[in-house]
DNA sequence: ATTATTTTGTTGACACGGAAACAAAATAAC
DNA sequence: GTTATTTTGTTTCCGTGTCAACAAAATAAT
């Protein structure tokens, strides 16, 4: 197996430990919170004027998985949604009080997480840093105009 | 955003940028295969007596999960299962004929993955490799010692 | 040897996300 | 200004994965 499968395959493992390792931790913290909830409580947070489209996107889900979650984050009294008064199609989404409260403990939460992977991130140097940024930005844009070219193609048939 | 979380962050949306683009593509050329079908398949190709414990361990899934996947993939003829003489309780699984092809076809894909992806490769240094890799073992080792801790405490309780 | 515990795999109920079909509003085309 | 197309969001149906409960075999404890 070459470097460049080591990297692939690494990366995917990585990720997979990570993802199952926090999620278990915060399914311990935010007990009755769905992992996806936390996730669109922290984008609404984070983004004004979010909706539906734009977390889809983000997320790469789809529009019906995220009008589900936000109708449920509705319900529970986590996000409220509104509009603008020239705008009577779009609905935007923000925190109420009791979201930011989640977002709050969400964030606590990561700030755990890196507390726990200090000792990690410590050993890597600033050259390594900005080496792996770079390498991810390039691969990030390289798949976006993969992307990109299918969105073409498949209007195109 | 300090370093460590672009990493982080960056590092998410890679990921899922990449599952997502990869996952087109697959259902593109093997299309009545579903990806967890075909990953079982490939992990299956690769491990000789491979079973639901150790394909849920690896993917990070439950037994449960790889129990139903499994089933599927026999009633389709791609893999069969065997056991060893002396022992009644492990159930083994091997790809037939049918499932070879599979994978052979999945193979072909990850070269296409590979020679698409080879630009920005190419441009990777040999040191840029090796920080990298060296970064993500001892990430990984980190995580499976916080794993472990998991382990120790829930069955402490 | 007998009993208790752990490991391994399966099943049924349920929740989550995707695909498709849809309605309503906004935008583009003419 | 009217019609066609696109964008935005929702709902229904269905497949997949998790959880909990379970049975059977293997292993540990005594």
């Amino acid at each position: 197996m070459n470097k460049e499968e080591q990297v692939i395959m690494g990366f995917r493992d990585l990720f997979n430990k990570m993802v199952w390792l926090n999620k278990f931790k915060m399914e311990d913290r935010l007990k009755d919170y769905k992992p996806s909830e936390v996730h669109c409580i922290e984008y609404i947070g984070r983004n004004v004027d979010s909706n539906v489209t734009k977390l889809a996107e983000s997320f790469y889900m789809t529009r019906s998985a995220i009008s589900k979650i936000t109708k449920k984050l509705i319900e529970k009294g986590f996000i409220e949604s509104y509009q603008k008064s020239d705008n009577k199609k779009e609905i935007y989404f923000r925190l109420t009080p009791q979201g930011k409260v989640i977002n709050k403990v969400h964030e606590e939460l990561h700030k755990e997480f890196r507390e726990r992977d200090k000792a990690v991130f410590e050993q890597v140097t600033e050259e390594q840093f900005d080496s792996m940024l770079s390498f991810m930005e390039r691969y990030s844009r390289h798949l976006d105009a993969e992307i990109k070219k299918l969105g073409v193609d498949s209007k195109s048939e």
